[in-house]
DNA sequence: ACAATTTAGTTTCATATGTAACTAATTGCA
DNA sequence: TGCAATTAGTTACATATGAAACTAAATTGT
């Protein structure tokens, strides 16, 4: 039985370290090329793939808070990247759409994202790449088990 | 050719909903139980494996900057759960140790750590836990070659 | 020997982020 | 109905975090 510590071995703070050392590279590449964030991308990313959801919905699919979603709403509506009205049937919400110009940011950015994970996964056998995607998966689906 | 994204599906978006649900776990028990900070705690558990060390190579150790760790070295400073001497023989550095009182409190952190660490481990197999530990060593090395 | 450069660490400032309080609209149900 | 509870979203406040400026000490090259 186990009862002493290797900090560089230690799951948690592997994956911390490697997580954030990835989001950086990427807010990086965002932030330099399209003055995005990354809340800010995680909005534009959902309302691309599924145009019309409400804060609400975007804030469940993206994991973020809804204040996160919120504020990235404001900033994305600062510069005309996204639209929003309020549902008519339920006034509280509000149905966001890239405007246009949001499109177009949109087309661009997919292909930086989708060149830097190429870039790691690239380098994976395919079975490594299948068993990291079944391993996030249980991971996360056990995480979600443990209490907060 | 991919040119679609699926948020769902990107790693490094799957990566930091992942490692961040599992620090935010890991910080509340910290926080509730012992008054600590994740930067806290990081600094605690690199002197806890190595007495002795600089600021700067707690840093390194731990990956964090080194205002992250002056930070974290005034709290535990604060707490008297660390004492700092400046070394005689270089006088900018300053060495770090845990006083008795962070050893006892190091003592009671541990547990908790490997007990959420083993939670989330204790349900895979064991070519599971094998697999994961080679792809974020091997994931590591490549992000680490990815230009900024 | 000493000026220029580098290194360790702290402080300052500006920005990011999370929690809680708040407003407005809707729903549930007595 | 009508009022309590819930839900959507925003605002305000307090704290966290990172970048850059700063101080002090050590190192380097001449």
């Amino acid at each position: 039985m186990k009862n002493e510590l290797k900090l560089k071995d230690f799951l948690p703070y592997r994956l911390s370290v490697l997580s954030n050392r990835i989001s950086s590279d990427i807010a990086r590449r965002y932030q330099e090329r399209f003055s995005l964030t990354i809340p800010e991308w995680r909005v534009m990313a959902s309302l691309g793939e599924t145009p019309g959801l409400s804060a609400r919905q975007v804030a469940d699919k993206t994991a973020m808070d809804k204040v996160a979603v919120s504020r990235a709403v404001a900033g994305l509506l600062a510069v005309k990247s996204i639209t929003r009205k309020t549902d008519t049937a339920d006034k509280r919400k509000v149905i966001l759409t890239l405007s246009k110009k949001g499109q177009a940011v949109y087309r661009q950015v997919v292909p930086v994202a989708l060149a830097y994970e190429a870039a790691i996964l690239d380098q994976l056998e395919p079975g490594e790449k299948q068993a990291l995607s079944k391993l996030l998966d249980k991971i996360s689906e056990i995480q979600a088990g443990i209490e907060p």
